[in-house]
DNA sequence: TGTCATAAGATGACACAACATACAATCCGA
DNA sequence: TCGGATTGTATGTTGTGTCATCTTATGACA
């Protein structure tokens, strides 16, 4: 097996053992790793359209995630309000619920990130930051973080 | 946003551009990306059975992979034979025509990797994969990859 | 040898993920 | 301003991906 193809398969593998662990520290919640990356992002970006969360998702890239935010609708967490201005937008917020939720999620994912900092040393962490931004570079996905980084900066920004 | 939580994005965002390149590939084959994978596992592996192929699968790692397979023999790809000796067991083989799409696969896969590696210089493809082994080191998906290297070097050995 | 735990495979259920299509609201150019 | 193109959202369809459950076959042990 050539490098390249064991680096893919690792690239999927490791993709895979992220999401397993956070699904199941999520399970207790109710919540799905798709779902709490919507709420991660419903919390940092005030009345955002369904096309500009989906503009944000690195899952989920390319369509709107309207069955997505269903599922929150239906958990209480997100409400769907008319859009002010063009009729066919809406806009999109958390509940009182959903902010709560949103609290968790980010003590779950800190969680997560304590565990990969006991595997990965630090430099490691830029190299490969540098090298998967060459590789998703242009890429719907890719954009997708870039923007969803943008607008977190743009937050933590006076 | 911290370090680990954008190298986590970027492990996903990678995975999906990579899936989303192959997918493209496949289409015209009418094969999908998971599909292709378990045609070049047995491929590689004469008469596995249905855990043993799920047990190499790095997507789909810890379920079997009966609708998997459910498919590729709708399209003509591969058998389930039944398994001699053991009566639950199935063992699976691909057809003639299974083989072929494999060869056109590994074709595809190879297009692949040389985009991957116009993108990325050879030391930072090692570091990424040292590192990566050591994230996936013991989940599941790491387990069925370390399975499948195992199983490919032994029969490229004399 | 009878019985019960275990293993292989199939299948039901639910939530993505990616495509396509449908419908209404908006925009834009003749 | 009228009519067609475009946009925002919803929804149908197919194929994973994961968990749980079922059935049947095997194995182990009293």
């Amino acid at each position: 097996m050539n490098h390249l193809e064991q680096l893919r398969y690792l690239i999927l593998a490791a993709q895979r053992e992220g999401n397993r662990v956070l699904q199941q520290e999520l399970a207790p919640l109710g919540l799905t790793p798709a779902q709490s990356e919507a709420l991660r992002i419903l919390g940092e970006n005030e009345s955002l359209t369904l096309t500009g969360l989906g503009e944000m998702l690195v899952c989920e890239s390319g369509t709107n995630p309207s069955r997505l935010v269903d599922r929150l609708v239906i958990s209480g967490l997100v409400r769907r309000n008319p859009g002010s201005g063009d009729r066919r937008q809406i806009e999109l917020s958390l509940t009182e619920s959903g902010r709560e939720m949103e609290v968790r999620v980010r003590a779950i994912e800190a969680q997560l990130y304590e565990l990969m900092a006991g595997a990965l040393p630090d430099p490691s962490v830029m190299d490969m930051i540098r090298a998967l931004k060459t590789i998703t570079a242009g890429s719907p996905s890719g954009i997708a973080l870039t923007r969803r980084i943008g607008s977190a900066t743009e937050v933590t920004k006076p």
